[in-house]
DNA sequence: TGTACATCAGTGAACGCGCGTTCACTGATGTAC
DNA sequence: TGTACATCAGTGAACGCGCGTTCACTGATGTAC
């Protein structure tokens, strides 16, 4: 029978756009995506796109919105999980590896967009990665692990750890979620990565 | 008039292979090109794909091919103009930024491809890095400059180098390339954030 | 609390268009003798 | 050098299909009085 009524508000919203995240899981790219794929990927009819999003961009910007909030929530975890500062490398790394299977085509989502057909999506996921990349600073800075750095260097250590792991994303997102003994390589380099780096602003000096 | 005849073997292909890039370079993402579209920007006929190509990915496949020489055209002359070992990184990051300018939609390609439709296309993209990345350990084993570090720490050091280097490439081609002072800016950071590689490097005790 | 009305979020039918792909064709080039 | 034939790389017409988008509709929910 035709279910036509309303449900909770904004369901179908978050229908199509688990709609489009799940395509994109499964591999597809996100730009090549079209409208109607989607909403048969939702179970709706085509127009119900239009009471939502003006297009897919409009529907990849408000996913932009959206993968904020669990890179936030990622954060919050290695916040308050990170407890011995000998150990912070290794367990920030796991935690984003657990978080990057436990939301697989966001993550897939966001290594595409960098790259993507939209200006606007591009820019917002940039613009996340900075705000990833600051805040991690300034835990840098309350940690005073790294006291005799300037600012402006612990912001480009911090860049350099940011870009690392966002690359180290896209070696992640090419193996099979299932194939643990790959994602223990990616993880040990992906920590030695970050190591190295530490080691380079331990030692590094200004210059003039 | 119409003219049918075959000029020089090859010449289609070439002009196919152009303006799929030509697209690539106008903003467009590879995944999202059509036959008809990429047949209409090369001047030729839907039809006369297929004698070339047997379908997009098909043609992805041999952008890659292109795509390794420009990446060893690079390599050489950078080999041939990085006269002062002090100078290394700096006049590296240079060629390559003025490599990347050269050849815009190739490089965008190659970012796009990264996280693109294609599994093939993106396990070339990913070959061509890890070739570049050991032509690079080579080069660093030849110079002797970091001459503590075991085999598998220089190849790791070599990776994040070619991994940086390709994340300061969106960088740049997220910037208009007249805006030479944006330019410049990615130009210096990319020239520190390898400094700060490379200072890790010197610095580095490899782990029992 | 009840009534009248506006708004919202869904529906199905329909449109014109561009898509990928197949086909039979044509003439230029390459090869065998 | 000339002739016969195969191959190659181009062409235009045609196909059926899925696309994005518009439209008029319907019934549920929210709001004013």
């Amino acid at each position: 029978m035709a279910e036509k009524q309303r449900r909770k508000p904004g369901e179908t919203r978050e229908k199509l756009m688990n709609a489009a995240l799940t395509l994109v899981g499964k591999g597809r790219h996100f730009a090549s995506l079209g409208i109607r794929e989607v909403t048969r990927q939702a179970g709706v009819v085509p127009t119900s796109f239009y009471r939502h999003f003006r297009n897919m961009d409009d529907l990849g910007l408000q996913l932009v919105d959206e993968l904020g909030l669990v890179l936030r929530r990622m954060m919050r975890e290695a916040r308050a999980n990170v407890l011995q500062a000998d150990k912070l490398i290794e367990e920030s790394v796991a935690i984003f590896i657990s978080h990057a299977q436990a939301n697989r085509s966001f993550f897939m989502f966001m290594a595409q967009g960098l790259a993507g057909e939209s200006r606007a999506v591009q820019e917002g996921i940039r613009s996340e990665m900075r705000f990833f990349a600051s805040e991690l600073a300034n835990d840098l800075r309350r940690l005073r692990l790294v006291d005799h750095l300037t600012d402006q260097d612990l912001d480009m250590t911090a860049d350099l750890v940011v870009r690392s792991v966002a690359f180290s994303l896209t070696d992640l997102l090419g193996v099979s979620p299932d194939d643990d003994y790959q994602i223990e390589q990616i993880r040990k380099r992906t920590t030695r990565f970050l190591q190295l780096i530490f080691v380079g602003a331990a030692n590094w000096k200004s210059p003039g």
